[in-house]
DNA sequence: AGCACGCCGACT
DNA sequence: GTCGGCGTGCTC
């Protein structure tokens, strides 16, 4: 036979790899394959140095800039075709240009776990069991001997469709085994084809169904369904541009019926036959929202966030990936799952700084939830009672379409602010005299008090009231806080801890005094002053276990807690209907940062908390213990609410050229010792300024406000320019060239496009 | 990021 | 005499 025409060049492969490099790598391909075969996106197999990598295929051609002796055929195809749709595969490309983090890296944040380490991509399906003709017709009371059974069947008659999933009936209960063996052999149930719960279609078979399955308002819903003016309004304008781009930011005030206008977009949504993703900032809030969906629709809904497991979260992919699912409900690392059908993005509690990830591919889910609604032509709900500074911004810009709830639903109040001057008042742990006797009144009358302190631990310094020493991080600038309970100093800064010394280790005496309030300390002189009173204390320390949060969650909904003290978890959507009066304890810690973004957080931390106070017919109070009364901030705050404070924020960003009327980028480097780092980033200055055009400012390198943390040397190089496309421009040309700065490899570095903290 | 190659100290 | 320390350089 003879031998094909050497004019026939083999296909070279131009992928993506996971490794923090800023290029793609040339391959062959299997010589059998033809170009339409290989649609960028598909998952690849290859040789990478001594090893072999998974990696992702971005364009298939014939030439390559590399000598043809270095190149390697790949291993193996691991997709017939793309997992990732064009317009997903277009945003991460532009991730990775906007956010200058490597292409590999990228692509592989879009995939799980399981994915990203070559798992094929097949949907596990689960057992499903349905009732046979037989067990429709029997009343489950002729089991009564055997409640379990009996439960069963009356689970499987009440269920609509009467099938069930293995994961179903692990919710119903743990031990569902058992009775369902029992049932099978009874006949009652069947074993049917695997499959996935379904999602109802728009149209055809199961059009019926789909309508019933939309409209299942309990008679509680049916109460809160009395949409108000301003609702119906927000609802009708999101509705109104389903299947275009548009940016929507949702206003509302705590208690105005935010979660009533996603739910009835999402409705129109699923109607449509579209699948919605919605992204919460941390997964303590998922089952509450879980909850109230669950009770609305009954289509399939797939939950995603970290504390799945690695098969769960490549279940919850493949799910919406393939459509099977309706909605997806996560956290941050969801915002890349591809969806079939996409209709809808919805970002909650828009202003959370836990949508920017804080290491690595450092990217705003918020921001990128945009381009991603302008990618896939579908609407971006933004969410929240205190939106962001740059958020209210782009809604003044006409850039976002501005929907503002200011009614509570219902009969409920607003909560009013009151400042309490403690200057000069004598405190026990923290609260004041005046603060006590309002805790007094309020427990005695049987309501709840919320307590916030944003500080965990029960003192933050240890000091020697003989010789002035104080217990101080040896890998950290930062004083180790005392946690009582566990006897123990630690770190909240490196996790570092130590048991707590009985003696000063400096001057050997028993001078040791705790300085300054945590939330034990003030759990403690709470304890102390109402010993009758039940108090629960939620902190990181106390909701560690698994479920823990939840439990206490539920004894406070049930009135079996009179005292909630807790940290900024508090701040974070859970309602306490039973509280009337909150007290912040130490407002003033936020009072006085360098971070000019310290002042944004402070007022929507005050606003969130208070927002938990009076949700129901009762109105609710805020008491903020402060030594500067005359504080502008605060006075805005409390006097003329969040939004006005905003917006003289707003105007002293302006003056001072600051986000969102400037764009920043953060170079930060460490490194174990101080000079390289510092050295690193003054080259790097240097280049900058051959490059920048006369726009850009380069302000550093400074030290990091905590120089040292978990024993490395920190410090930053700030870029800040009026013009977004300047700033990436010159960002783009140092990162091209900062291998050959000095020290860049033997320090570590990262570059934070819209920094959201300092630090 | 891994991983291998490559030149200088305490060990079977 | 070797095992191995992590500095440097490469990955198609």
């Amino acid at each position: 036979m003879p031998k094909l025409p050497d004019a026939t060049p083999r296909l070279i492969l131009k992928v993506a790899i996971p490794v923090p490099l800023y290029r793609l790598f040339d391959y062959y391909a299997p010589p059998d394959v033809t170009e339409s075969s290989l649609s960028p996106g598909i998952r690849l197999e290859v040789p990478f140095g001594a090893g072999k990598k998974i990696a992702y295929l971005i364009e298939a051609g014939t030439n390559s800039e590399i000598a043809p002796e270095k190149l390697k055929p790949i291993v193996r195809i691991l997709d017939s075709k793309s997992l990732l749709s064009t317009k997903d595969i277009r945003l991460l490309h532009w991730a990775s240009q906007y956010y200058h983090h490597p292409i590999g890296e990228v692509f592989s944040s879009a995939f799980p776990a399981t994915l990203r380490s070559g798992k094929t991509a097949i949907l596990p399906l689960q057992p499903c069991y349905v009732l046979t003709a037989l067990g429709k017709a029997t009343d489950s009371e002729q089991l009564k001997r055997s409640p379990k059974q009996q439960a069963l069947l009356a689970y499987f008659q009440s269920h609509h469709p009467a099938s069930l999933v293995e994961a179903e009936l692990n919710n119903w209960d743990k031990n569902w085994r058992p009775a369902l063996k029992a049932l099978l052999a009874k006949s009652l149930i069947a074993n049917t084809a695997a499959k996935i719960a379904y999602i109802p279609q728009l149209s055809g078979v199961n059009a019926h169904n789909t309508k019933s399955s939309f409209n299942e308002a309990t008679q509680e819903d049916k109460g809160k369904l009395q949409l108000n003016p301003e609702q119906q309004i927000a609802i009708a304008a999101v509705i109104g541009e389903l299947g275009k781009f548009a940016v929507f930011l949702l206003e509302g005030i705590t208690g105005s019926g935010k979660t009533e206008v996603y739910m009835q977009v999402i409705r129109t949504v699923l109607e449509r036959g579209q699948q919605v993703l919605v992204l919460v900032p941390e997964i303590n809030l998922t089952p509450q929202l879980e909850e109230r969906f669950r009770q609305r629709f009954s289509v399939a809904m797939t939950l995603s966030h970290s504390n799945l497991t690695d098969k769960q979260r490549h279940a919850a992919w493949l799910n919406m990936q393939q459509g099977m699912s309706a909605i997806l409900l996560g956290t941050r690392s969801a915002l890349f799952t591809p969806m079939k059908r996409p209709g809808l993005i919805i970002l909650d509690e828009e202003h959370d700084t836990s949508f920017k990830q804080q290491e690595g591919f450092r990217f705003s889910a918020r921001d990128v939830a945009i381009m991603r609604g302008k990618l896939l032509n579908i609407p971006v709900l933004l969410g929240s009672a205190t939106p962001s500074l740059e958020s209210l911004h782009n809604a003044y810009q006409q850039r976002y379409r501005h929907l503002v709830l200011s009614q509570r639903a219902g009969s409920a109040v607003e909560p009013t602010l009151h400042l309490l001057d403690i200057r000069n008042k004598k405190l026990h742990h923290g609260l004041s005299e005046a603060l006590i006797n309002e805790l007094r009144k309020v427990l005695a009358s049987g309501e709840q008090v919320l307590i916030f302190l944003n500080r965990r631990g029960f003192a933050p310094t240890l000091i020697c009231h003989a010789c002035g020493w104080v217990a101080r991080c040896r890998h950290c600038d930062a004083n180790l806080v005392i946690h009582n309970y566990e006897k123990l100093l630690r770190c909240h800064h490196c996790g570092r801890e130590q048991r707590l010394p009985p003696l000063c280790p400096a001057c050997k005496t028993g001078g040791l005094m705790p300085l300054g309030l945590g939330t034990e300390r003030v759990e403690g002189a709470l304890r102390e002053l109402f010993p009758d009173k039940t108090l629960v204390r939620l902190d990181r320390d106390t909701t560690q276990r698994k479920g823990s949060l939840e439990r206490y969650l539920v004894q406070i909904n049930d009135g079996k807690a009179d005292i909630i003290l807790g940290t900024q978890m508090l701040a974070k959507g859970h309602h306490f209907p039973n509280v009337t009066l909150v007290a912040i304890v130490d407002v003033d810690s936020g009072l006085f940062s360098i971070d000019y973004h310290a002042t944004e957080r402070l007022a929507q931390m005050i606003t969130q908390v208070s927002g938990r106070a009076g949700r129901a017919e009762k109105s609710g109070r805020v008491i903020l213990q402060t030594r500067h009364p005359d504080h502008a901030l605060l006075n805005t705050l409390i006097r003329e609410g969040y939004r006005r404070f905003a917006d003289i924020a707003l105007v002293e960003r302006q003056h001072a050229l600051l986000p969102p009327f400037s764009y920043q980028a953060l170079l930060r480097a460490q490194a174990d010792n101080a000079n390289m780092p510092l050295a690193f980033l003054q080259a790097v200055a240097t280049l900058a300024k051959m490059h920048k055009s006369g726009q850009i400012q380069i302000l550093g390198p400074v030290a990091a406000p905590m120089e040292k943390r978990a024993g490395l040397y920190r410090y930053q190089l700030l870029f800040q320019c009026d013009k977004r496309s300047e700033l990436q421009k010159c960002l783009a040309e140092l990162i091209a060239n900062i291998d050959s700065v000095a020290y860049a490899k033997k320090i570590r570095w990262s570059l934070d496009v819209d920094p959201v903290d300092l630090y």
